[in-house]
DNA sequence: CAGTGGTCTAGACCACCTA
DNA sequence: AGGTGGTCTAGACCACTGT
């Protein structure tokens, strides 16, 4: 059973935060492990000796700092931290392409780093470019796009949600608009097609998810994204491919080298 | 006098939610515009015909979005969003330091997008490198550090906190201890001693922010920030500083461009 | 069904700001 | 002093989850 210490009246900080501050030290020090049941509003109410207001008070304050997450009728869990994955600016060498067997990136990346990876909610379709899409493709707004979706999950939990634009001129009736793009995945089959790729653009902010990601990513109500657009350009400084990513923020670390000419 | 809609018993959204909304609306029309004062609590009790908690609630929705702040004993105010400053990773290059005049970077690029730009909050000490700083810079734990705090404002609101760490061995006794570091900042001193720039690494992440750093940056409850580390290298490849930055996620987009390989 | 969190009421007292 | 937001109480009913 869990052991909590009690208020202190002579604090000057109100008991709503005197609990939130009890609860995040029993989170911190694993008294309450990931994935575990708070006591209910009931049995703090009961243990502080405070109105039931207090101790929501305290919790919601603790759901904002993603911390803790509701379920209405089941109690209010530890949320579990996902596994952090480092991404380097130099994650699309060719050379991570060679020799992967096929695998895609994200797959052998996991192996190493000891957890399960999986991708799914795959959809591959046609549509028209829009604003954002158009302009950094350099193509006029409504050109025919293949637009590859996909999750990405590690260790079970979705960390990361990704579309990719391509003009259809380049990719179309090409293993791009197939589930297996194959070996070396679609950079391969791009490179494949004439477009050699020499350099990539990121841009990247950060923001808090729309309803639709939250659900998608499976995400407590206060926890951020990472949003990252890639375009990618070839030999002719051609964009052949703009990849907009939406990544759970607690599970990333992005990381660029770049020189200071 | 500001007009507002009346709570709809059909809608199956909860009071609290729909006032939130009905203020949400009023703020992106215009009709509360940034810095103008809500109703009052009471006011807006009355209007809904609810009780005080319920029209709180909806207030502190909107405070967790950001969109507005709540003063002790003024009101509650529209928050006016920070303009968006785009990094380029090549916003260190030497050119950039030329011909500044003298100014910080970051007050030529503020001159030019059209806002304003103050810094402030600027503190000098030196300390004993903690294990994150020492492993970035290959120092041994608690080496002696300069370091350099600061806070970045636009148009008035705080949009940025850093720190740079550097080797006292380096900038110590040099114009880096000093509040005015002169002509091309820090980094121009660090080359006058030596160490000519060649390389920057830059981590970055994005979370939530600690109370602290929510009072720094003046931030409602859910407003995530970005995290950028970045490490300078010198022609030997000895890194020479550390910044850690902290950023409002909403004012920034950073962007990189790298090579394929 | 009992237990959980979600929402709401109608009061109360306090701390802070402006005048 | 009067108005503002900050915190708290002691109830109430509802919606969701599990057995």
């Amino acid at each position: 059973m869990l052991q909590l210490g009690q208020l202190d009246r002579t604090d000057d900080r109100p008991p709503y935060r005197q609990i939130a501050a009890l609860l995040r030290e029993a989170i911190d020090l694993g008294a309450l492990a990931p994935g575990e049941k708070l006591p209910s509003e009931t049995a703090l109410t009961q243990h502080f000796g405070v109105a039931r207001m207090t101790v929501r008070h305290a919790i919601l304050e603790l759901r904002g700092e993603g911390l803790v997450a509701a379920e209405h009728g089941r109690g209010v869990f530890v949320r579990a931290m996902p596994p952090v994955r480092r991404l380097a600016s130099d994650r699309f060498a060719r050379k991570h392409r060679a020799g992967s067997d096929g695998k895609a990136a994200f797959l052998v990346e996991a192996e190493k780093a000891g957890y399960t990876a999986d991708v799914d909610q795959l959809r591959i379709f046609r549509d028209k470019a829009s604003e954002g899409v158009a302009e950094r493709l350099r193509l006029p707004l409504g050109s025919e796009l293949v637009v590859r979706e996909r999750r990405y999950l590690a260790n079970g939990r979705p960390i990361e949600i990704a579309t990719s634009y391509l003009p259809a001129v380049i990719a179309g009736g090409t293993a791009i608009e197939e589930p297996d793009p194959g070996p070396g995945g679609i950079y391969a089959r791009v490179e494949e097609v004439g477009h050699q790729l020499t350099r990539f653009t990121e841009e990247v902010g950060a923001r808090m998810p729309s309803p639709n990601e939250r659900k998608t990513l499976e995400l407590g109500a206060s926890v951020p994204v990472l949003t990252v657009v890639r375009t990618a350009f070839d030999a002719a400084d051609v964009a052949v491919e703009v990849c907009d990513t939406v990544k759970v923020a607690s599970a990333y670390k992005l990381e660029y080298d770049f020189p200071a000419r």
